[in-house]
This record gives C-alpha cells, structure tokens and sequence, in this order.
RNA sequence: GGGGCGGUAGCCAAAUGGUGAAGGCGUCCGCCUUAUACGCGGAAGAUAUGCAGGUUCAAGCCCUGCCCGCCCUACCA
C-alpha cells in the first residue's frame, strides 16, 4: 500500500520550483502495523526523483517507479514540476501520517528503485537495515511490540493488538486521514519460522554482544582488534584443507557483525551474570565471578536457577552506575555455537595430557560458519594464548542424490547410512566414504551401494584367495630368501611395494593416506586387487600352486610373496575395512613378536619390499605388453573355435631382426613365458614381419590329466603313465614323486 | 544480493598448458579351467571434458560471460 507523508520542512529548501506548494512523498509497505514505528523515511542519494502535482498537491517518488505509482495511486493526471537526487530529501521533515511526530528524512543507499516508491518508511525497530539506519541520524530504537507480538503505546485503534491483528485498524485509520493512496494485494516471499512455519516479524531487542573490533593488546604494547587477530591466525597459523577454505573463513571473519551471543531461551548456558534492576547495568565483580564458577563447578549451571546463586552477591553491592542495590539474575543463556565453539576448552584444556590447539577440526563445509568460526574466536578472544583451537582444518562436501540434488525428506532422496549398513554392511557404507572425494560434494544412491557392495566381494575374494592358499605355509619354515625367489614373484613383490609407497609413503608415514586421499587409495588398492592380482597374478600362479610339489622351491617362492602381499594389503586397507582386515589377520600365519589385531599394527615398510628398481618394472612393463598382445590373439583363435583354453594352445612369436631387445628380454624370461601366457608351450623365431607377430596353434602332443598342460610326445616331459595315473608329464610326475606317491611298475 | 565450491562416458575417478582424455566398475560378446563363472579373456562406450567466446604455437586445465547443482550468508521496505 502507498501512504503519504506531508512535508513540514521548507520545500523551497529542496527545490525552488517546489516554495510555496502543498508538498508530500509516498511511501510503500507491505507491513502497515511498523507505522506506528515509523520513524524515517528513506531516500537513495543517487538516484533522480521528481515531484508529481495534480489537484494542488505535489508527490516526491523516484523518478524511475513515477509510472507505476501514477497507476497505483490514481495520479495519471499528475504533473511533474520538478526533478532532483534523492541527496536532497536529507533532513527535510514530515508528518507521520496519524501520530503526533515529525518524521525525518535520511538517505540509505539499499533503497532500490524495482519497486515501492523510492522513498523507504523506516522504523528502526523492526528490521536491521532500519535499524542501523536509525542509528547513523540517532533516531529511538525503542521496540513497542511486546514479547507476545503485541503492538503498545499506540493509538486505542490498535492498543493491544498482535501486530497481524493491527494491520486493518491500521488501514482504516489511514483512510480516514485521507492519507492511504493506492493498495493492492500482492504475492511476495516473506521469512517464516523454520520450525512452525509461521511469519516471523523483526523486532529490536536487548542482547548481549561480542564486539569483534575490539582492541587487543599485543605483547609489544601495541593494539591489534579482535577480528584482526582472527585473520592474522587465519593466515598464518593454520592449514586449511581445501585451500580455498582459507578464503572462505576469512571473507566472513573480515566482514561478519558483532557476535550476538545471546538467545531467549529456557534451556541452555545461563549467561551467569546480575543485573541493577533499576538501570540495567551488570554487576562487575571479580570475587562474585569467581563465586559463580566454583558454584558451577560444584552443582553445575542449573544452579543459576536457585537461590543459591542469589547468595552469592556480596553484602552492600552497588550498581556501578545508579548506586541501586537491587539486582537479579540475567536469564538469557548462551548462543549454542558460544557452546561448540568453546569444545577446546572443555576437551584439550581439561583433559590431563592435551593442550591446545588441535591438530586437526574436521566437519561439512558449513562449519565454516560455525564450529570452525566460533571456535576461532572463542580461542583467539579468551584461550590463553588467544590463538587458534586448531593447525589444520578439514572439510567435507555435501551429500547428494544422483540427480545432484541435496536428500530431503521431501524429496524421499535420501540414503540411510545405517540402512545400508543393516543390508549390506557396515564396511560397504566405509567403502563408499573410502571411494569417493569427500573435499567435494559426494553422490550417495541405493545403485551406488550396489555397485559398491559387488566391489567388496572381489576384494574379499582376493583376500581368500590369498589365505587359501597360505595353507599350511609357515614363514619361519617355509619362506623363500629374496635372490631365490622366482621372476615372477620378484616383480609382484616390486608391484606391491609401489603400492605401498603411494598408499602410505615410504616411511608408512605419509603417501595418500597422510594427505587424506582415501579415494585414491581405493582405486590403487582396488585395481591392484583386480588387475595385477586376480587377474594376473593369480591367475598364473594356479598352474605352480596347484600342480609343483607342497614343498617345491617354485611353490614357496610363490607362497612367500603371497604372504607378503597378504601382510602389507590387510594393512593398507585396515583403516577402511576395519572387520574384514581383522578377519585377514586372524587367518594370516602366525609370526613371533606379531601384533595382537592389525589395528595394532603398523604400515608396511616400503624397504622391506624390496628395493626400487626401475629397470625390473621397465622389463615387466614390455612383457605384460606382449602378453596383452598374446590375450588377443589367442581370443581370435578361440572365438573362431580353434581351441578353447589358453592350455590348449602353442604360441610362436616371430620378431624382426630389429627388435633386438625385445627378443634378448623375451629369451631372457623363456623360461617364464609359457606359465606368464598360461599356455602348453611358447616358442620364439626370427620372422620377417616388421613388428611382433604372433602366432597361435594347438599345442603339440598329449595333454596331462593332471597339470592340463600339453607336453610332445618325443620331449622329456611327456607325458606318460605314473602310479594309479595313466597320463601324467614328467613334471607333474616329479611332483608326485616327490609327495611319496612311487611310479607304477608297468 | 554477497562469500565459496563443483559440472570429465551409465557409476567412481585420473591427467606440471603439450602425444589419439588413464584406470577400475558396469554393459555387451565369448570361455565352465586350476578362487564353486565369487573366475578368465575380448569388445564397445566421451564425435571431445556443462554451454559460448577469448588468451596461447598448444586449453579438460588460464581468462570472460552464461546455464545447472550445492554450502554459507543477507534480505525483499
């Protein structure tokens, strides 16, 4: 609605052209029941107003809402006589529109020209920017609705009144003074309690502040605000995780307001402090403090609540500013981050053996307006080093649904962590955690945990594996010395220490972990467990371990790098498969001097691994190349239904003349090619092709019912008759031999 | 409105401004063999890293604008 607010200032003194005439401005307001508050009535300096007349009387409006005011106010026909910045409405004065108070004109420059009038009706007491435009022309902030919302002091048509209830009273008054222009209804968002979802009105109220450009003394003397020895520990004293986090915190510490620490509410930290029942000012006593905490620290802060806290005051105690000799208790309690925000305190400083600060504050992005904020200034206002609670700060992104979108309950979007535990298990909801970057907003979804839980299984397969095949192997007896081990083995062993040294670091001290790059650290361990592993490694080593004699060198070279791959993997996925690493553990051999649980355990050592060698994984890389090339082509040839499994096959590769150092590592592990390609026999040639070619067909002679390996009929190996077996290779026979069966006499 | 983050194939996720944008999962096809196929192999999949420009010999990476999502904050007289 549009009300008018009749100059009583000299128009001459804004604009020659307006001396002598009948001279008004028009507010707008959505919120009819802060007239009686009206104090102000606020203009942009900037911007251009003009003054429109029709029918003797002059209106003052911004220039750029003129059109939509003549048509809300039925002043079409009105005419403009004079144009100015808003800068010279500054001290003029006008009469409140049905109080008997003059109304002051003052400039702001959040008056916008998008809608209303351009001239802003101001009451300080029922809203901020108001307010503390109230304050700059010191104007009364007194606040006259009650703390039932009842408007007091007013005119009997409103007395007494919610101020929802006031708003017609409020109209009709206007109407009758012939001052209410233009009203219409329109739709506009409004704040509302979060928690009843009721309209909620701005009130000037009494509260206790924290003043943040408060002066601190340095120890050289000089003096350094509050907020910036915030910033200063901000920026120097501690880590923040993103980085960015830096900026953010730093943006609110160097703009934020005073901290209002106090709330009106029943339940929480009383702010413990007396109060002159005549002036309001508290009680400043050192010795009553003192009384007040040890009273505290004996029955807690509901004792604020008793008159025990009453005989606390000393005898004769007088307000420091009226003399009055009466006082009561303060019964506002503590802003709840005041609470939070003071954890170091409750926990580093009071716990024997901790100190402040913290080495690392972790929480959701949020915090940053909260435990990281109110924590900062608690410590840095009253720690006693007034310094940071923290050296690093970590935080967490938010979670979404696959569609991006923030889980809401009325969205139904949501993921229960618990939920999943309940189905899939506890390890499958840290595995998520594990698997993604939680420095950013992370996707959470039923598919996802799915997915997750299918995950698990291979690295729970792998492990048992592992176990499976440990068996009967006890280090101390059984294990293989690093130069005896075989090729293969030798280069799993590297393998793995190259995981380790990402995963943790050399030292076990550093690697992702000690960044906190957990989802790396998933996506190392997890394709280390799929792709060098299972479908590598051990899938090679089924011919050694399944078919070598127990106690071949062959076998327990394989063993003793399985077992040691088994010892530095459950160690490195402990911190996240909390249950599943203990399980390992439990079922890894027993060594002397071994920890308890394996969350007693340290990382492994890279060292121990072995050393780095770079020539070896350079070797390996070349020959794991040449086996992908072998995969292809034995595909080829079994999907044209020449042979079935790799076993059934025999593998040429010729090479060219030119790749000589291809063919020297190719002779050098011969030996290994067959078991690396998981084929009856592999031969090398000199071709004439230009590059490796490969070429596959039956394996020659008699496949041995035991190893499933194809041996010719004419070589030492054949395969023959041994014990209850009729086809048996000289290998498998030597197994045999060697486990105490004894060859048939035939 | 202000402060901050993000957008790479269905999913997770790499890539000091420099080869055809890793890898894993999933998908599809094939193989019962030696982790019960809880396994193995192969293939396809981003017409180009939200969109549009710009800087550069060179851009997923730097700049500008826009779109979308998210956190915090102020407010709508």
């Amino acid at each position: 609605m549009y009300v008018r607010y009749d100059l009583t200032s000299d128009p001459g003194a804004i604009d020659p052209a307006l001396a002598g005439k009948k001279v008004a401005t028009l507010i707008w307001t959505t919120t009819p029941w802060t007239l009686p508050a009206s104090l102000a009535v606020a203009f942009h300096p900037e911007f251009e107003y003009v003054a429109l007349e029709q029918g003797g009387q002059v209106y003052i409006v911004a220039e750029a809402l003129a059109a939509a005011v003549r048509e809300n106010c039925k002043l079409e026909a009105a005419v403009p006589v004079a144009k100015f910045k808003g800068a010279r409405m500054e001290r003029a004065t006008f009469r409140h529109p049905f109080l008997e108070r003059s109304i002051l004109g003052v400039v702001a420059d959040y008056v916008t020209a998008d809608t209303g009038t351009g001239a802003v009706h101001t009451a300080p007491a029922h809203g901020a920017d108001d307010f503390y435009t109230g304050a700059r022309y010191g104007l009364d902030q007194t606040c006259n609705v009650d703390n039932a919302g009842r408007l007091r002091n007013g005119l009997p048509e409103y007395e007494g009144k919610t101020v929802f209830q006031a708003n017609e009273p409020i109209i009709e008054l206007l109407k009758r003074r012939g001052v209410l222009l233009g009203r219409s209804d329109i739709y506009h968002s409004y704040p509302h309690c979060w928690r009843c979802h009721k309209p909620v009105i701005f009130r000037a109220t009494e509260q206790w502040f924290i003043a943040i450009d408060t002066p601190m003394t340095n120890s050289d003397g000089t003096a350094t605000t509050f907020r910036q020895r915030a910033l200063d520990e901000i920026r120097n004293s501690v880590k923040w995780d993103p980085a960015w986090g830096e900026e953010r915190i730093a943006n609110m510490i160097a703009t934020r307001p005073d901290w209002c620490i106090s709330r009106q509410r029943v339940w929480g930290v009383p702010i413990a402090v007396f109060l002159c029942t005549k002036c309001h000012q508290p009680l400043n006593d050192c010795v009553l403090n003192e009384r007040v905490v040890e009273l505290f620290a004996r029955e807690g802060a509901e004792a604020w609540h008793t008159e025990a806290a009453d005989s606390l005051l000393p005898k004769g105690a007088h307000c420091a500013r009226c003399g009055g000799s009466e006082f009561r208790r303060e019964t506002d309690i503590l802003d709840v981050w005041f609470d939070s925000g003071a954890s170091w305190s409750a926990v580093l400083e009071a716990e024997p053996g901790l100190e402040p600060p913290a080495d690392l504050y972790f929480e959701g992005g949020d915090q940053y307006r909260g435990w990281f904020h109110t924590s900062l200034l608690t410590s840095v206002g009253v720690g006693a080093q007034h310094a940071s609670p923290f050296r690093m700060v970590g935080t967490a992104g938010w979670t979404l649904d696959e569609q991006g979108r923030a889980m809401s309950k009325s969205l139904g979007n949501g993921v229960d962590p618990v939920d999943i535990a309940d189905r899939l298990g506890a390890e499958i909801v840290r595995l998520w955690v594990a698997s993604v970057d939680f420095r950013e907003d992370v996707v959470s979804s039923e598919n996802i945990m799915q997915r997750l839980a299918e995950g698990y299984r291979k690295l729970r397969n792998t492990f048992r594996f592992l176990l499976g095949n440990l068996a009967g192997f006890e280090p101390a007896r059984d294990a293989v010395s690093d130069p005896e081990l075989l090729p293969l083995d030798r280069y799993m062993l590297a393998r793995t220490r190259e995981l380790v040294e990402k995963v943790c670091g050399a030292d076990g001290h550093g690697g992702w972990y000690g960044e906190f790059q957990f989802h790396r650290v998933y996506q190392a361990v997890n394709e280390f467990c799929i792709v060098d592993l299972s479908s590598f490694y051990l899938d090679v080593l089924k011919d050694r371990l399944y078919t070598f004699a127990p106690r071949s060198v062959e076998r327990r070279s394989a063993q003793t790098v399985l077992w040691r791959i088994a010892e530095a993997l459950v160690r490195l996925v402990a911190p996240i498969l909390t249950f599943t690493a203990e399980e390992v553990w439990q079922y890894l051999p027993k060594v002397e001097g071994r920890a308890e649980s394996v969350h007693l355990a340290e990382f492994p050592k890279a060292e121990a691994l072995g050393k780095a060698d770079a020539g070896l994984m350079e070797e390996w890389k070349k020959l794991l190349a040449t086996r992908d090339e072998v995969l292809k082509a034995l595909e080829t040839e079994r999907k044209a239904g020449k042979i079935g499994k790799a076993l059934e096959a025999k593998v040429t590769l010729r090479l060219d003349a030119e790749e000589l150092a291809l063919r020297e590592l190719l002779d050098k592990y011969q030996p290994s090619l067959k078991e690396l390609l998981n084929i009856s026999q592999a031969e090398l040639r000199t071709g004439a092709a230009a590059e490796v070619e490969c070429e596959i067909g039956p394996a020659e002679g008699t496949k041995c019912n035991r190893c499933w390996n194809y041996y010719a009929d004419d070589g030492p190996q054949r395969v023959r008759p041994f014990g209850p077996w009729d086809t048996v290779c000289g290998r498998c026979a030597d197994a045999l031999r060697a486990m105490g069966y004894s060859e048939a006499v035939q």
